[in-house]
RNA sequence: GGCGGCAUAGCCAAGUGGCUAAGGCAGCGGUCUGCAAAACCGUUAUUCUCCGGUUCAAAUCCGGAUGCCGCCUCCA
């Protein structure tokens, strides 16, 4: 089975083949470092963590380089209101980037580059494509002339003339066409700058990935992704950068994942409908905003809501519940695993690596992560099945059936970036999160459980179920279980 | 105006030429349980927005219609 992945150049599923065997190249576009990072940011990031993930259980070496923009007119905006440094800004929200990834079992990528910490490759692309005659200097800023490259408008399918009817382009005297983009722009008084060239500035925003993709993975490399909104102009300035210097495609699939909308309507800040990654995690347990995202294809657009997130927990919560009763049976027996599993215990370990295999098989179909996840779902049926269900079956039967579940379980966690937390660690996070949510009082609630307790055992069960119907007004489940009952937010 | 995408059950969502149209949520019936919860079993789309066409065969390909969305301006 290959790899495929859908090129957003060619708007198909092709077999993916690296540059060089056995190893991957991949550049994704990072943020730009002036605010928190939201539930966009986090697909993004979520959607090709899930694609290092899978390219490393293929086997392959990745280089995975993700960027940082911390020079930016919007870096400069907050840091002069603040009247801090822009290294200030970009430090702490480089810094609040790390943190959000982290809480969502973001994998670090190989590479961070920053952008200002390489300005000489950035100086050095720029005059290559000027000596070309394809950049233009204008009174200390520099343009690329779009018309000296042939092939603009090849990523996203637009030709020059067709771009000119819109007419929405950036009015500027000193650009020869409408659609030159800046590649060096002089700075203006009191900002920061660097010197080069043509005087003192700072580099264009497509300049610096087309830089330091190129620097850290060569001319020619294997993978680039972003956000959809990316796609034009960003990827096909980048193109046209890269490819008028060294005349060769700067990468050969071109991955693009689609948007966050807030409740079927566009995120952005006049709508005040921006979700940060920090806030939503204090209201579901991180892995939930990620399944959430992986239950979708990677292309499509997902509809953030509290409807769709409550759904994404209870889904989660039926796999940790799997894999607590997995847990809790497999420290129940103390036997060894027989030498020789019999028949009724290969059905189960075969059904187990036949799901493994087609998890593998839908990942590798364009990370189709909605339909990897319904193995998932089979294997924590199948699980359920054989812990609760099989009650005749041996204990040490069962010890080989759960230990295969748990490798697979354990395979499935690894390549979607979920299960990542012990279930009981999991289900305490779960509670707290939803009792803060509620503004309950967890000690209310154990002494409640406690006095019905008591009524149980004095077989009172009229008391036992008021008070659980008390308490299921607040949403509070109760589990009775031999000796003991839990508890849990509905 | 240009470019592109989407339309599958009550909701979310895979599937892109041929086995019974995944899976999740919600619902209903049952098993288990003092009763519940969870879990398990069964059940919920003769049909994939509509109309034509190609084909032995289409949710899947082609043409058209309708509706929704994104990009073309900073944006994941």
């Amino acid at each position: 089975m290959s790899l495929k992945i859908f090129n957003t150049r060619t708007r198909k599923k092709e077999t993916f083949v690296p540059v060089k065997e056995g190893a991957v190249g991949m550049y994704v576009c990072g943020i730009t470092a002036y605010d928190v990072c939201h539930v966009g940011h986090a697909r993004a990031a979520v959607v090709f963590d899930v694609v290092f993930r899978h390219l490393k259980t293929r086997g392959y070496t990745v280089t995975y380089v993700k960027n940082f923009t911390d020079i930016d007119d919007k870096i400069i905006d907050r840091a002069n209101k603040e009247g801090v440094g822009i290294g200030e800004i970009a430090s702490r929200y480089i810094k609040l980037h790390d943190e959000d990834m982290a809480s969502l079992n973001v994998l670090t990528p190989t590479v961070t580059p920053r952008a200002t910490d390489h300005m000489a490759d950035m100086i050095a692309l720029i005059k290559t494509l000027e000596e070309k005659g394809i950049a233009y200097s204008v009174e200390g800023d520099v343009f690329f002339a779009v018309d000296r490259f042939p092939a603009y408008g090849g990523l996203s399918g637009r030709h020059l003339d067709e771009m000119m009817a819109g007419a929405r382009v950036d009015v500027n005297d000193k650009k020869r066409n409408p659609l030159d983009f800046v590649l060096w722009k002089k700075s203006k008084e009191g900002e920061p700058f660097w010197e080069s060239p043509w005087g003192n500035g700072r580099p264009g925003w497509h300049i610096e990935c087309s830089a330091m993709s190129r620097r850290y993975l060569g001319e020619t490399f294997d993978i680039h992704g972003g956000g959809e909104d990316l796609i034009f102009p960003h990827h096909e300035n980048e193109i046209a950068q890269s490819q008028a210097a060294t005349g060769k495609p700067p990468a050969n699939y071109w991955v693009h994942n689609g948007f966050v909308k807030i409740n079927a309507e566009k995120m952005s800040k006049s709508l005040g409908n921006i979700f940060p990654i920090r806030e939503i995690v204090k209201q579901y347990h991180p892995e939930v905003l990620r399944l959430f995202m992986l239950q979708s294809h990677y292309r499509s657009p997902v509809d953030y809501s509290e409807a769709s997130l409550t759904e994404a927990r209870t889904a989660l919560i039926r796999c940790y519940t799997a894999l607590q009763q997995m847990k809790e049976t497999r420290a129940m027996i103390a036997e060894p695993g027989k030498e020789k599993p019999t028949a009724g215990e290969t059905q189960y370990t075969n059904k187990l690596d036949e799901l493994k295999s087609k998890f593998d098989a839908a990942l590798d179909d364009d990370f189709n992560t909605a339909q990897a996840l319904g193995y998932v779902f089979d294997a924590a049926r199948l699980v359920n099945q054989i812990t609760m269900a099989e009650k005749k079956m041996p204990m040490p039967a069962k010890q080989v059936i759960l230990a295969t579940a748990a490798d697979v379980f354990m395979h499935f966690g690894n390549g979607l970036g979920v299960f990542q937390s012990d279930p009981d660690v999991f289900f305490q996070v779960d509670r707290d999160v939803e009792v803060r949510k509620r503004g309950l009082k967890a000690a209310d609630i154990e002494a409640q459980i406690e006095e019905r307790q008591k009524a149980r055992e004095e077989k009172d069960w009229t008391r036992a179920d008021d008070i659980r119907q008390a308490l299921a007004l607040q949403k509070v489940t109760l589990k009775d279980s031999k000796g003991r009952t839990t508890w849990s937010i509905e």
